[in-house]
This record gives structure tokens, C-alpha cells and sequence, in this order.
RNA sequence: GCGGAUGUGGCGGAACUGGUAGACGCACUGGAUUUAGGUUCCAGCGCCGCAAGGCGUGGAGGUUCGAGUCCUCUCAUCCGCACCA
């Protein structure tokens, strides 16, 4: 008997796979289709942990999925664009490119290791020239639906690298290259229109049944709807130059528009910025308001501070009424209109403001059960449900009522109307960086911005880009830029910005629905495919890549190129693999091959292999480069094979956790790996079958029942429930061992192993082949049927029910499944030993669960 | 502050609609095989207790014949967003 060998079966499996072409997706009308897709990599040139677990985690999925009978799809791709690329060329002098396609060589020889059932002929990196020449002509088309503009726009300007960084590029406010402070610069910037489509996003979220709830909440979170009014305030007295239809202000709140006390205004506004131009000390405020650093710890701790313009407006239900507008530090240019009205005894920020300042603080919603005469607001404000009082023609009515009602007379007096705002602003997606994809649009001297025409593109990046300097490469190429106006045939600069890797990622799985198509999409191929039936990963893509493709989708359906409004059916987020940490005295980190482990009854130390000397163990973290905490996956293959790497990353924890990586775990994924061979190495090429005993029966049920409840764990993404079930399932087979069997249990250990080699396939599919040799399966296992079961055979005829007494277990019974209520109370009572229990008790009350459980009720 | 989770042995975690808490794995303990083993196999392994038995799912109450699961309050940890009007 030879000990399990990877190192030679896995290689010939993934040979034989890939010469039979196992895993091309075919669109086939007879069968229902499953589209299975993980979020395509970033060639950053070596696989993690992470990407064997993202990946292991869609194959099992994708060889499930195939296995009861759908046509799969399930492609892989390079999400290539972007700056480590340039980061690698200015650092090395390498050429993107060069660098790029190099790590997507090696990256894809680690994939393919893993033995992913993938459709490797629909492969595309998006900087390969066929995709984002594709990805232009859609920029084209979005731009003939009117959602492309071009504005002035802040964006965060690294002084040192030259370029606009992307929000997730600026850590506490510097750039994470370079380490300078970052600025805010105002910019001529690309936009796409994803606000047209707020309100789209955010209702149909509600149809994303089978998204984590998380995320669907983050995303109307970002997307921030809120319903109020937008209206004008009239000033009092002569109005300030351009602000003769008065301030406008957003409420979420008119019913409380009683309880005004003051009009504030953002330092940004423009009429602040009126007021600042004649007189200094209004300029010394705004200048004192932006000073505050926008850290999460500064917002935290900040004062609210104020500047009386000295303005005053009329309050809209009685122009008699006179409020004064101020400019505070705590209203934000950038939502709603940039100015409040204040109505602090409900708004515990305009009530802090004006305790500080002394300002009036009225309340005008009287909570349930409190006497107007003496309800007050001390230091915190009311925001709870409540009767509106103090408020003339709004007494009486409810919050709902009111607001309804304020926004009604407001809306006769035309001053203004209800309105929605939205949290969610356009989305930038110009860079100012060559290693991405050029916007198709050239700049005419005459006729400014200009679309090139479909027949331009695709617009290919130049070979000869140089990377050695800070800054746009394609902005200094000596000829790239110049050149002439499709229109008018006159002088025209081309476009140097390129687009964001985000517009890459959100339309690429529609790509793999033809990845060979002329056009960008192939409407019938994505008709068939799409949507993606279940996209799988991680939860750092919850707002940014998710809402973006979201709204590409929505985009390109309105464009009729997709049928689909929604990309992705089913999202599953997976946690992280993490590993301790290890500590040097020195205080530098120790990788995990540096150390050993020593064991002291509850107690664990770490020390170095090399000297001996102590380490200090830390907590569980993300694997990753800063704190030395990997394992290289290839070294894991090496010693284990892939399919315990496998095996060990699905069944340590509920997919959607964080996993702890540990050595002894992949160890004891290894020795089931040898188990399993093990197992099935034992059973008898031959196995007649005649008979049937006990020891047969229990092993046939115990088949049907683990078919039933891999099947069912699988479906649910509780893969570590079904590889325990499978732990199990061989401990059984062991203590029913084929030496000295039984001929009917030879056979009941023949159809046993036939399922259960398709049931590990999904798990350990290289191991899977292998067994299924052994037991004579048809062809390959990643082909075969996924077993059936019998329900009949899952159930056990005779069922042990536990018995209590006044809720405490004081013996067992056996029964015949589903026998009644009264059957089994009358077991209960003969036997000797609940008998013994009851001695000296009145029975009160026995309740019997059929099949399940019995409890007496005494006294 | 708002929102979303999560709390079960030494550890990762099981437990479908309320019905034997701790499956399965790791670690540990004892034993066997082996020249040896970081191999394999067998047994044990929530806590207290010699035992009978008692106690146990973050904490406190409650509903129920019966609660990890349902309800109320509360504590802790993690994640996301945030002067959003």
C-alpha cells in the first residue's frame, strides 16, 4: 500500500483536464446555466493564501454546480491597469508592461496549480489592448448617453509623485507613496453620471436577496437618500449682490421650521465668501474654519464655531420674524445646498451651536406624555416622535403631518419644494497616470472637447512610454499627444488622463461572456449568461467595485447592450486568512519558517530556529508583507499537495470568517487526504454483492444521509459543516473496514465510496480523480453526476430518544420512527431504569416530540 | 453618534423550524507499533467532584414541559459610515 502521492497525481489530472478541455463553458439551451465568478486578481506577481482561499472557494461552487447538471461558466482574468505597475517602473526601470505580463505569467502557473475548473480560453488582462480598446468604444457610447462631462472637480494632489491620488490612496492625509501631505487642488476633471442613477441603486437593492445585508447597507449608506424640502430664505432688508431670491437652505425636518433660530451657511458658500471679500474678519474665521484637518480624530474633538454675518432673513411662515445668518464650521459646501436652517431644540448640532453663541432654542415637537407648559430642552436635543406645538397653523399634527403640511405651504408660496439629495457624488475617473486606459477624446484648438469617432479606436497606449520621472508619462511623450480634431481636421491635443481601474473591473464579467467578441459585448452570449449567478469577494469592494458595476450595468441596459439591470445575483463576501504574528526582541517580525513552536501544557512560546532566541507570539493577523506573517501557498503544495491546501482553507471556518492558517491544521487536512486513499486502497477491486446485514444497512443510510447533508451544506456556503460531515462519514468506514467484511457490506463500501469520491470532488477534486479510478467510475469525477439519495434511506428506522425528567436528561429509549405519541409514552413508562426515576414523583404531564425527545413532567 | 455583525471547551468551530450543547478538526494526556521519529494506530479530553451528582453557550431577568436558539435590559469586541442638516 503506497502512501498517497500528490506531487504525481496532481499534475496528471490537471493534464487530463486541460486535454479534454473539462471546464469550457458551452451556452447550451437544454440545460440551465450558473455563472460562477471570483474577483479577478491584480498581477502583483505571487498568489497568497487569500487568492488560494477567493479561488477554492468559487471551484467548489463551479464543480458543484456542474456536477447537477448546469452549464457552468467560470472564467479568469487580470485586473492589470494601475499604479504598483508605474510604482515598479519609476522604483526599477522596468516597463509596465513587461513587468505586468511577467506577473500575470507567473500568477497564472500558481492558478493553474491550484487545479481550478476554469474556462481558461476566455482569459483577458484589461491591459491587453482587445479589452480596453473594447472598454473605449463603451466610454464612447456612455458619452452619447449624455453620462460623461467633464467639470471642475477637488481632487487629492500629490506635490511630490505630480498626480491626483484616489481617496483610498491618501492614508491620514498623505499620499501613501510618497509620504507627502496631500492637497486639495481644483482640477478639470472627467465625471460619469452614477448620481442619475441614485435612486435606481438604491431601490433595487432590495431585490439583491442574495447579497449580504452589510453590504446592501453600506451601499444605500454611501448613496445617503434622504426626502426633505429645499427652499429660500428671503433676507430682511436689502439682499446681498446675486442673492436677490434670498439663501437657500435643505431640511430633512420642516415640520420643525417653528423652532428656527438661526440660517447657517458653510465657510465654502458663496455668499460667506461675499462677505469675507469686504471684510477681514470674516475672512479671518473661514480661514480659521478650514485650518481643522479633516482626520476622523480632529471632526471628533472639533468645536463648533461661529461668525454672525450680521445678515438677516424672514422666516418664511411670518416675514415678521427676523433670523440672523451665520457662518459655522459644522455645514458642509458639499451636501444639500451648503446652508441650514437651525432648529436647535431638535438638532443636537445647532443646539451645541447655539449654547455656545446664546441663540433661542424653542421646542416645537412635545414628546408623548409631557405638559407643554414645562417641557424643556437642556443639553440634549429631542429627536424622538412627538405632537408639533408653537407652531401656529401646524399645531396638533404629527411629525409625518407636518412636514407634509410645511412643505405644502411653502410649496404655494413658491419658495421653494420638496427634494431629494443624495450623499453619492459623480464619480472621477480621470488619472493623471499612463498605465491605464486612454480616455478617447482628443482636445481641438477651436472646438474644445471632441469624442473620437467609434472607427479611432481602440487608441493604443505607445510603446516607448518613459517612467523614470514622477508625474504623466503620456503627458510628456513627445508626439503621442498631438494630433489632429476628428471634426474639423485642425490641431487637437489628445487626452492625457487615462480611466480609473475601477471602470475595468465594472464591466468585465460581461466581457467573459464572448471574451473573443468584436464588439465589447456580446448580447446574445450575455444574454445567456448573465447575470453572474453567485460573484464571490472581499468585503473592501463592498461600496467602491460593487456600486460601480451596479451602475454600468444599469447604464449599458439603458443602452440595450445588456438585458440584465443587475450584474451580480448573488455576492458572498469571504473573510480573510490570517496568521499569528511573531516578535523579535529587537522588535522586528519573525516569519512563520523562522520560528518554532514549543508546547508547555496550556502554554505556547515561539523562538527562532536559528539561535534559539525568544519570540514573542502576537495576535492573529491579515497575512500580509509589513507584518511577515505569510506562508507561501507554493511551499504548502510542495509539502502537502494543493488539494490538502485545499481542503485545509474550506474547513477550518465558516467561509465568510477570517481563517486562521496554522501548520498543524493543513497537516490535519493532509492525513485525511491520506486517509481518504487509504480507504478506498482497501476496498476490493470487485466487491459481489449478496445479502444484506446490519453493518451493510448502517453504512448504506450513513451514504445517503452524508450525500444529503454535503448537498445541503454546499448549497447554504456552510463548507466547513460538510467537510466535517465527510470526516465523520470516513471515520465510519473505518470502523466498517473492507477486511473481513461481509459481501453485503463490501457492497454497501462500494457504493459508499462511489459517493463519496464525488462528494470530496468539489473539495479535493485531484485526490477525487484519483479515487474514482479505484472504485471503476465512468470517465473523470469532474464530469460525473453528483450523487443522489434516497430520502427514505436517510432517516434510521429505529429512533433513541432521550427522556427527561422535569427538563433534566435522565435516560434514553428506543422507538420506531414516527411512532405515535402514545407508543412511545407507554416505552417510556416500562422502562425499568425511567421507572427508578419516577420513584416517590406524581406524573403531571408527559410531553412526547415523535422522533425527537421525551419529557416528564413530576412532582 | 448612526448602522451592521459577533460573543459556545485550551483553540477553530458544530447544533435544520426551541428538543441529548460541544459534532468535526487542532492542541493536549495515556497506551501500542517502530532502531528512531515531527509516522501510524487505540483510548481519554467542558468545569467541579472519588463517586452519586451538580454547574455550564458574555451578564441579568423573562416566556416555555423544555432556551445557545424566542423576548427585555445590559456588557464586551470587531467592521462600516459620519458635524449628511
Amino acid at each position: 500500500m503506497a502512501r498517497y502521492n500528490p506531487k504525481e497525481t496532481e499534475p496528471k489530472w490537471r493534464k487530463a483536464w486541460a486535454d479534454t478541455d473539462a471546464f469550457r463553458a458551452v451556452m447550451d439551451p437544454s440545460r440551465p446555466k450558473y455563472y460562477v465568478l471570483e474577483m479577478f486578481p491584480y498581477p502583483s506577481g505571487r498568489l497568497h493564501m487569500g487568492h488560494v482561499r477567493n479561488y477554492a472557494l468559487g471551484d467548489v461552487i463551479a464543480r458543484f454546480k456542474r456536477a447537477r447538471g448546469f452549464s457552468v461558466l467560470h472564467p479568469m482574468g487580470w485586473d492589470a491597469f494601475g499604479l504598483p505597475a508605474e510604482n515598479a517602473a519609476m522604483e526599477r526601470g522596468v516597463d509596465p508592461r513587461a513587468w505586468t505580463y511577467d506577473n500575470i505569467t507567473r500568477m497564472r502557473s500558481e492558478l493553474k496549480e491550484l487545479g481550478l475548473s476554469i474556462d481558461w480560453s476566455r482569459e483577458f488582462a484589461t491591459c491587453d489592448i482587445e479589452y480596453y480598446g473594447k472598454q473605449q468604444a463603451l466610454f464612447l457610447d456612455l458619452f452619447a448617453q449624455g453620462l460623461v462631462y467633464r467639470k471642475e472637480g477637488m481632487v487629492n494632489w500629490d506635490p511630490v509623485d505630480q498626480t491626483v491620488l484616489a481617496n483610498e490612496q491618501v492614508v491620514d492625509g498623505r499620499g501613501w507613496r510618497s509620504g507627502a501631505v496631500v492637497e486639495k487642488r481644483k482640477l478639470n476633471q472627467w465625471f460619469l453620471r452614477i448620481t442619475d442613477y441614485a435612486d435606481q441603486l438604491t431601490d433595487d437593492l432590495a431585490g439583491l436577496d442574495r447579497w449580504p445585508e452589510k453590504v446592501r447597507v453600506m451601499q444605500e449608506n454611501w448613496i445617503g437618500r434622504s426626502k426633505g424640502l429645499k427652499f429660500a430664505f428671503h433676507f430682511a432688508g436689502a439682499a446681498p449682490p446675486g442673492f436677490e431670491k434670498g439663501v437657500e437652505v435643505y431640511t430633512t425636518r420642516p415640520d420643525t421650521l417653528y423652532g428656527a433660530s438661526f440660517v447657517g451657511i458653510a465657510p465654502d458658500h458663496p455668499l460667506a465668501e461675499q462677505i469675507a471679500a469686504r471684510d477681514p474678519k470674516a475672512a479671518a474665521f473661514i480661514a480659521e474654519c478650514k485650518k481643522g484637518g479633516a482626520s476622523q480624530a480632529e471632526i471628533d474633538t472639533a468645536e463648533k464655531i461661529g461668525f454672525d454675518t450680521g445678515l438677516k432673513v424672514a422666516h418664511p411662515f411670518d416675514p415678521a420674524w427676523e433670523l440672523p445668518v451665520w457662518i459655522a464650521n459644522f455645514i458642509l459646501m458639499d451636501y444639500g445646498t451648503g446652508a441650514i436652517f437651525a432648529c436647535p431644540a431638535h438638532d443636537q448640532r445647532d443646539l451645541d451651536f447655539s449654547r455656545k453663541y446664546s441663540l433661542p432654542v424653542k421646542p416645537v415637537v412635545l414628546p408623548p406624555g409631557e405638559d407643554p407648559a414645562t417641557f424643556a430642552v437642556a443639553d440634549e436635543a429631542y429627536t424622538g416622535p412627538g405632537t408639533i406645538y408653537n407652531s401656529g397653523f401646524l399645531d396638533g399634527l404629527d411629525i409625518e403631518a407636518a412636514k407634509a403640511a410645511a412643505i405644502a405651504r411653502i410649496e404655494a408660496q413658491n419658495q421653494g419644494e420638496g427634494a431629494t439629495v443624495y450623499r453619492l457624488r459623480d464619480w472621477g475617473v480621470a488619472r493623471q497616470r499612463a498605465w491605464g486606459c486612454p480616455i478617447p477624446v482628443v482636445h481641438c484648438a477651436k472646438g474644445g472637447v471632441v469624442p473620437l469617432p467609434k472607427s479611432a479606436v481602440p487608441l493604443a497606449l505607445p510603446d516607448d512610454l518613459e517612467f523614470g520621472k514622477p508625474g504623466n508619462a503620456l503627458e510628456r511623450h513627445p508626439t503621442w499627444k498631438h494630433t489632429t480634431c476628428p471634426e474639423c481636421g485642425g490641431p487637437a491635443t489628445r487626452e492625457t488622463d487615462t480611466l480609473d481601474t475601477f471602470v475595468d473591473s465594472s464591466w468585465y464579467f460581461a466581457r467573459f461572456a464572448n471574451s473573443d467578441a468584436p464588439q465589447p459585448i456580446d448580447k446574445a452570449a450575455a444574454d445567456y449568461w448573465l447575470p453572474v449567478d453567485q460573484y464571490i469577494g472581499g468585503i473592501e469592494h463592498a461600496v467602491l467595485h460593487l456600486l460601480y458595476a451596479r451602475f454600468v450595468t444599469k447604464a449599458l441596459a439603458d443602452d440595450g447592450q445588456l438585458s440584465v439591470r443587475e450584474p451580480f445575483a448573488g455576492l458572498f463576501t469571504q473573510g480573510m486568512v490570517t496568521h499569528e504574528t511573531y516578535r523579535r526582541q529587537s522588535g522586528e517580525w519573525a516569519e512563520p519558517r523562522e520560528v518554532e513552536i514549543l508546547v508547555e501544557g496550556k502554554t505556547r512560546r515561539a523562538r527562532l530556529l536559528e539561535n534559539g532566541a525568544e519570540v514573542v507570539i502576537g495576535d492573529a493577523e491579515k497575512m500580509s508583507k509589513s507584518t511577515r506573517n505569510t506562508v507561501a501557498p507554493e511551499e504548502i503544495f510542495d509539502v502537502y499537495g494543493v488539494d490538502a491546501a485545499r481542503l485545509f482553507v474550506l474547513s477550518d471556518s465558516p467561509p465568510e470568517r477570517d481563517t486562521l492558517w496554522s501548520s498543524a491544521g493543513v497537516q490535519g487536512a493532509w492525513r485525511f487526504v491520506n486517509r481518504v486513499w487509504e480507504e478506498f486502497d482497501s476496498q476490493p477491486a470487485s466487491a459481489p454483492a449478496a445479502g444484506a446485514d446490519a453493518a451493510a444497512l448502517a453504512v448504506r443510510r450513513a451514504t445517503h444521509k452524508l450525500t444529503k447533508q454535503v448537498t445541503e451544506a454546499i448549497d447554504s456556503f456552510r463548507f466547513n459543516s460538510g467537510i466535517a460531515r465527510l470526516y465523520e462519514f470516513l471515520n465510519l468506514l473505518k470502523a466498517n473496514p473492507a477486511k473481513g467484511a461481509s459481501p453485503a457490506l463490501l457492497a454497501a463500501r462500494q457504493e459508499a465510496l462511489s459517493a463519496f469520491a464525488r462528494l470530496i470532488a468539489p473539495f479535493t477534486p485531484h485526490l477525487a480523480e484519483e479515487c474514482w479510478v479505484r472504485v471503476g467510475g465512468q470517465g473523470m469525477v469532474a464530469m460525473a453526476p453528483w450523487p443522489e439519495f434516497d430520502a427514505a434511506l436517510t432517516e434510521d428506522a429505529v429512533r433513541v430518544l432521550p427522556v427527561q425528567v422535569n427538563g433534566k436528561r435522565r435516560g434514553e429509549i428506543s422507538a420506531p420512527a414516527g411512532a405515535s405519541a402514545a407508543d412511545v409514552e407507554k416505552i417510556v413508562l416500562d422502562d425499568p431504569e425511567i421507572a427508578r426515576r419516577l420513584e416517590g414523583l406524581t406524573i403531571r404531564k408527559v410531553i412526547v416530540v415523535p422522533d425527537r425527545i421525551v419529557n416528564i413532567v413530576a412532582a
